[in-house]
DNA sequence: TTCAACTCCGACCGATTTGATAGGAATTGA
DNA sequence: TCAATTCCTATCAAATCGGTCGGAGTTGAA
């Protein structure tokens, strides 16, 4: 139950696109890929999807680059997702019931699909923007809203500078 | 975001034990293999986490097998998932934010932190005894509980003709 | 008018993960 | 004593996935 690199990596190419382009901007994607160290080359495949997804809009030539095609806000998470790996199906038979040997009486069948479903609307629910905003960054695991804290705000100080997205050593990009 | 074939298995094995076992007789792993098609060898790597997580005991020698370690409606399908493939993580950064080279500036992780405990809360909302729920199997996804219909518990006591989960030619299981 | 910076496309490759098999020790009822 | 079972480790095979590459087409700027 992971999420592809290929996703999260869409995810932050276009959070990085929304906040770059500011609407109108075009960026390159050897912009993004400098700012998230994520591969260029690897980047370009993803964008092709997104944009005929008609999430982004991308400009050939000479200062070329892409924009988001719709305001952040009318993005969805679950469409970024979809647009890259296709529908949301944490079993084949979700979507291809005739993929299951078992034709009816399955007694899984159905856990997956309401699972599935329910899944694909917390995906659906959150929008680009949401990402954007600050109090969303931080807050930890109960999985509800949280108010941002002194704390928090405290420590967001020490801005970036470049070499925030940069490799420290071990680890990759969550 | 798929489900393992491991995770599968280790569910639908579970379904069977405990339809098979009526609470008290031991199930054997070469029942359960017939019963299903899922490779006996394969079911053995998976019961054994199971049963380390206490969901099913053991007993060796002759006319062993497995029961549920506890009644059905107390074993939920989280935990079930939990002991074959660890902790739910749609993420590596969510169970372990140290994974990710980025700090704490990541736009993302608080997305897959929310979404990750609802999907574990989703999980965990659901007993191996809903999945016996003759109302469970079929219907489609609101994800919400349905009271047990009088159709379903007259149902419920009809068995199991061998040839059910037979393979018929292509696909697997799901 | 040339050139450099882009998007866009398909093919391919290497590594990791995962599904599955295998051998065999220990246990226990018949 | 034997056969059926759990239990444990090692290993193999196949599928998926992350990433690279070469190159064609486009376009603004020098």
């Amino acid at each position: 139950m992971k999420l592809s690199k290929g996703v999260r990596y869409a995810l932050r190419m276009m959070v990085d696109i929304a906040k770059e382009s500011d609407g109108t901007n075009r960026v390159a994607l050897s912009q993004v890929a400098r700012h998230t160290c994520m591969p260029r080359r690897y980047l370009e495949q993803l964008a092709i999807p997104l944009r005929r997804a008609s999430l982004l809009a991308g400009t050939t030539g000479r200062r070329g680059g892409y924009v988001l095609a719709r305001p952040a806000q009318d993005i969805s998470v679950g469409e970024i997702i979809e647009s890259v790996v296709g529908r949301l199906s944490i079993t084949n038979c979700v979507l291809d019931p005739a993929s299951c040997t078992l034709a009816d009486g399955c007694e899984c069948r159905g856990l997956y699909q309401r699972v599935n479903t329910e899944i694909a609307k917390l995906f659906d629910r959150i929008t680009l923007a949401d990402l954007l905003r600050e109090d969303w960054v931080q807050s930890a695991g109960t999985g509800r809203r949280r108010r941002r804290t002194p704390a928090a705000s405290l420590r967001a100080g020490r801005g970036f500078p470049a070499e925030r997205h940069a490799p420290s050593g071990k680890g990759s990009l969550c």
